[in-house]
DNA sequence: GCATGTGAATAGATTCACAGCG
DNA sequence: CGCTGTGAATCTATTCACATGC
């Protein structure tokens, strides 16, 4: 979040930015930011600030963004073709090398000078290309047997998009983005007000 | 997450579920599972567990899923088409009712069997379909003023795919999917241990 | 004087551990 | 006896508040 925000203020040209104002663009407290700073090193200037291109540098190395990081793909339907296609990935350090797909349909084709590839290949392509990071868009159903081959293919990162719990070994990383899930979290809120709102209007109980 | 594993379990047939089960199908602790459950009443049966149906039905409504919620995408770029034809909503009581998006090349034609719209129609296609959730799957550069316009057109939960912090109104209810940040947390720690690797190689130091 | 860096205080989430009920 | 429900304990994250240094 900080990295996102300082390349806006880079972008304006400001040589310092203060805890407070960064604080206000990522939306968060300023005393966390510094906190959260602190844990990096003490880069900050005292009664000026942290100079932005350094603390730039200092974020992304911590990231790992300063090195180039090859992904693969695996499940090439609306959501991976997408991936696929998404600028901002690429445009941080991450180049996807292949996508894969079971579909044999599918196998051959291309998206986005991309061309698909069957799973056999995954195993010569992580070797190859030094992949370690994976992109999982699978139906639910094939993402557990999808991310077991993966991780015995090497993979030690896994983003996982199918909507199911996947269980990796202990030194595997696996983050999951839950796309429906969030959409109930959103309903749930509004639920919950709807609630709130008619309790409210049912008569001599409100108040 | 228990409601997908409770839709899981009411597959099998099995007609109740212990809180140690669940926690294990969704990856948390016992206590935890009791304890969340707790917040929504005593469904549970002590020394037998949770009845299957009764608790998936508890939670559905609690999370406003025994409800119709029309939703409108907006910005119809890759992310965008993927979402319009995502059947993860629409499994789940999301029904996508429109596309918007600015260019006007994209305009008229569909996705998915939906017409893309212009913005113009926002206000329109909100108030007259009820629609209070909106996907925000535009540029980073136009989020802020889509978000605002949604908000003005009576929007009240606002999910953000673009790559940007975005402000609404305290009453507005705001979540992010930061496809871009996953896979930089994912690269933090493949880094991070390709430090510790590293540096526990570099001679005497090691041990 | 201004803004960092950080111990201390607080708030929040998770887990323990066990009484209580079916 | 098994498993829930929940206070108490613990662990983690966030915020306060101020000494410190430019």
């Amino acid at each position: 979040m900080y990295l996102r925000s300082l390349l806006d203020v880079a972008e304006l040209n400001l040589p310092t930015i203060s805890s407070d104002r960064l604080a206000g663009m990522a939306g968060v407290n300023a005393a966390k930011v510094r906190k959260d700073l602190s844990y990096l090193g003490t880069y900050g200037t005292r009664g000026v600030g942290y100079d932005v291109e350094y603390l730039l540098y200092q974020i992304s190395r911590e990231l790992g963004l300063t090195q180039d990081w090859p992904v693969v793909i695996v499940g090439v339907g609306n959501l991976g073709s997408a991936l696929a296609n998404y600028g901002g990935f690429t445009r941080r350090g991450f180049r996807v090398v292949a996508l894969f797909d079971i579909d044999p349909r599918k196998v051959g084709t291309a998206v986005d000078g991309l061309r698909i590839l069957a799973l056999d290949d995954l195993e010569a392509v992580v070797a190859e290309a030094g992949v370690s990071i994976a992109v999982l868009t699978t139906p639910a159903g094939a993402a557990q047997a999808v991310a077991d081959r993966l991780v015995s293919a090497g993979i030690s990162s896994i983003l996982n998009f199918a909507p199911t719990v996947v269980s990796v070994p202990e030194h595997v990383h696996l983050r999951k983005v839950d796309l429906s899930m969030e959409l109930q979290i959103l309903s749930f809120y509004q639920q919950r007000e709807a609630g709130i709102l008619s309790a409210s209007t049912l008569g001599p109980r409100s108040a």
